[in-house]
DNA sequence: AAGTTCCACAACCGCGCGTCT
DNA sequence: GAGACGCGCGGTTGTGGAACT
């Protein structure tokens, strides 16, 4: 089967995201959901293509992330499930609250993978040398604890952005829709209404622009996979039911 | 101070799977 | 059953900053 590009490449910006990138890519998951990450930047106003605003968003943007140094726990999570599980970062993630899988496959990478072969080495030349460990060896080995230690920057060790409802599941309760207004100390307070001006851009004269791409797409959503959500003073409400939702994605992205 | 190397992490890419038509 | 589509996953790469010479 021949395989249609996730996006048309032409136009698309690629690279670092911008804040402003990241603020329109907020707003608008915030607001109306990862109905679609295809159709999404599109009607978020953005060049992107759909699968790098999905991976921003689940892998920085999404509230409750757990940014920063690993703790020793989480480390050694890591590494049990690593034994058993193997390179399924995603199932290993599951198992680790507000850490992304791409998150902790750098983190594997960069350090756990490298303690490990030390430790291991390690361990092969105790059992030669039998128990004739070296000072020097013992200081290597001292080196790296203290290394993996010293390197957490105590001002952003266990450093979380997160909301201040952080010490629930990742997966916040779909009936907790304060979630979103409660996001403080993070990206979150810059969305103002402002933010949502561009999407303004997007309407027709007829007010019924949002129900058209759904209706065009085919567009599809399981009955227990959202819930409406309408602000009846959003500029984007025209009285119907069916404009602007609120997507309660039960699998990440917690209420949108 | 300038140049180089190393490291951590964000982001991209390709593939596989599930679902729909 | 085949094709199209969307999503998620894992591997890999690019890049900015820190550390070192």
């Amino acid at each position: 089967m021949v395989r249609t590009p996730c996006c048309d490449k032409t136009g698309l910006k690629k690279g670092a995201w911008t804040p402003e990138e990241d603020r329109k890519l907020m707003a608008y998951v915030t607001r109306y959901g990862c109905w679609n990450w295809r159709q999404l930047p599109k009607f978020a106003g953005l060049q992107r293509c759909g699968k790098s605003c999905r991976l921003r968003w689940l892998n920085y943007l999404r509230p409750n992330i757990k940014r920063g140094n690993y703790s020793k726990e989480e480390e050694e999570t890591i590494i049990s499930l690593h034994e058993t599980l193997g390179n399924r970062w995603s199932a290993i993630a599951a198992q680790l609250p507000g850490r992304t899988d791409n998150e902790i496959k750098n983190h594997w990478h960069t350090n756990l993978k490298k303690r490990l072969r030390n430790k291991s080495g390690q361990e092969a030349k105790e059992m030669s040398s039998d128990d004739d460990l070296s000072q020097n060896d013992r200081n290597q080995e001292k080196d790296t604890e203290e290394t993996d230690i010293s390197t957490q920057d105590p001002a952003t060790s266990n450093q979380i952005i997160e909301s201040p409802t952080s010490t629930m599941s990742p997966q916040a309760s779909s009936s907790d829709i304060s979630t979103i207004e409660n996001i403080a100390a993070t990206d979150w307070d810059l969305i103002s209404d402002n933010d949502f001006a561009f999407l303004e851009a997007y309407e027709v004269p007829s007010g019924n622009f949002w129900t058209e791409p759904f209706l065009s797409d085919d567009y599809f959503m399981p009955d227990d996979y959202m819930a409406p959500l309408v602000d009846p003073d959003s500029p984007f409400f025209d009285g119907e039911i069916s404009t602007p939702f609120a997507f309660i994605d039960m699998e990440d992205c917690n209420l949108y």
